[in-house]
DNA sequence: TTAAATCTATCTGTTTTTAAGATAGATTCT
DNA sequence: AGAATCTATCTTAAAAACAGATAGATTTAA
């Protein structure tokens, strides 16, 4: 198994087209050099340098293999970027948790901001359904959540509003309650309702906003919305959930009496005291600070 | 910068998940892995491993710089194998030299196999116009030469016939050429003819096939179907270089009195005696002569 | 609960490897 | 021809790697 001395003893023969040279420029002896090539030759079999003139001059199996010697010196480079940049106080891994609900795009322009100014962080994204977010951090899954606000969070968990979310009572364009102009608790009541539900049995955050008898349940408010593009029943969706399909028409917002039509909800970053988050974390959870999304 | 020996032993431990394990694997003694590894995570600056319990657990960081240590003692692998290729007698590039008349598909399907099997040779595709061929061979610059036979070649040539190609005489749809059922040689002295002509001016091959007073010259039989294409004279090329266009009807080959429509001419494989072939070079010109182009 | 087994870290002494210094022979340049 | 510069090699000193032994800790089994 070459040695990196011996690699790095070749690469710089090769770039300086001398030996001296190549000594000169790692600090070594010359004869320290020779012998690194020379014993790289025999181990790998293979003559690195044409020794007739009075400098060495690289085979063309040596232009070869100096190609695969750059490419091992680089991924050691890499190696030790990643370690420096862990001793700096990079989190190696770093798990986001991102609510279905909530508008992914001004997310993805942090990230690919995030990914340049943090190369060596490994970053994992979760989109869990309605509430779940929570769960994952407290379990330690994920680092930061982003996810719709709630009444009160566990211990130990740190929260800060970023922005807003629009809920809209949708159904699709052929669904009878479209023909109407407003609709009253008592249309919504007659027909199905299709809510979201976590994972988590225990959570019952989904309780308060049902209205009709007549419920199912789904855990992602985009198979909701696939369910009702197809006519069936109506949700009282995100904005950002629906946005395509009300462009396009396929589904329409319902007008209800006596309340306001869309109810606001704040959106929140979620992270929690138990495991501090390193650099990239810390960053991440500023520049959200600074978002304003509705 | 990490010795090879150090990541072994990291990857050993990380492997079966315990350093007497990994020492056993590596035929060394155990203090010399906890040394490698204890080592190794000084010069990092970074707990690999979690040792509260009795067997060592990777940490976080541990997993993200295993990974990295994969990918150093594969570049490392891919060294070794080019390496040995070598010795195992195979070059380290092959330059093969392909007339452009020559047709491609044959050969292309046989370097897909070619890569299979000698995944670390270097293979250089050169697509010189007429007669380059043995011009680049003799100077070096290519191992192998696929040409349109030659009367001779220069001395330490080796050849072998491995098919044909026809030759035909061709003018755009549009040609005036093109409205007579038969062309005489006369009817061809009438109009510009368009001749391919190597780079090399010592070559007089191109002399032998004039039969128009009015010459143009090109390098590529590709821009003289472009030229034919765009109405201006007509010219002999070989059927694989016009194939499509006759297929589409955008040129048409003409029909001569007296003589035979299209002259046959064979392709060799050439090579020289003067830089002999490696085993790559040698498979490759085996499969060539059981190739029978046309 | 106790004893055996197995694990890691560390110390010690030996062996191996690595590198510098010096030198001789070869090539290039003037 | 002579000066300068290059490489290979020999010798010797320094450094590193390694095995063996051992102590302390944890797990498993009785």
């Amino acid at each position: 198994m070459p040695q990196p001395d011996q690699l790095n003893a070749f690469i710089a023969a090769a770039e300086t087209g001398s030996f001296s040279a190549a000594a000169r420029r790692l600090k070594k002896a010359q004869s320290a050099i020779s012998n690194a090539v020379i014993n790289l030759e025999i181990e790998a079999g293979v003559e690195l340098f044409d020794r007739s003139k009075r400098s060495p001059v690289l085979t063309e199996e040596g232009h070869t293999l100096l190609k695969s010697a750059y490419a091992i010196i680089e991924s050691h480079a890499d190696f030790i970027a990643k370690a420096m940049a862990m001793n700096a106080g990079e989190e190696s891994h770093l798990c986001i948790a991102i609510e279905q609900n909530v508008s992914a795009l001004p997310v993805v322009e942090l990230l690919v901001e995030f990914e340049q100014i943090f190369p060596y962080i490994e970053l994992e994204l979760l989109d869990p359904g309605t509430s779940d977010v929570a769960t994952l951090l407290r379990n330690g899954r994920a680092d930061l959540g982003l996810m719709m606000e709630q009444e009160h969070y566990p211990k130990g968990f740190m929260f800060r509003g970023i922005g807003h979310s629009r809920k809209l009572p949708v159904c699709s364009k052929n669904h009878p309650l479209a023909k109407l102009k407003q609709v009253s608790h008592s249309d919504l009541r007659s027909y199905r309702q299709l809510v979201p539900r976590s994972l988590d049995l225990e959570d019952t955050s989904h309780e308060e906003q049902i209205l009709s008898p007549k419920v199912w349940y789904a855990e992602s408010p985009f198979v909701i919305a696939e369910l009702l593009s197809a006519g069936l029943g109506w949700a009282s969706l995100h904005e950002s959930v629906v946005k395509e399909q009300l462009a396009q028409g396929s589904l329409i917002a319902l007008k209800r009496i006596y309340q306001q039509n869309a109810s606001l909800q704040g959106i929140d970053v979620v992270w929690t005291k138990h495991k501090p988050l390193g650099k990239g974390g810390q960053w991440l959870l500023e520049r959200c600070f600074k978002l304003n999304l509705r």
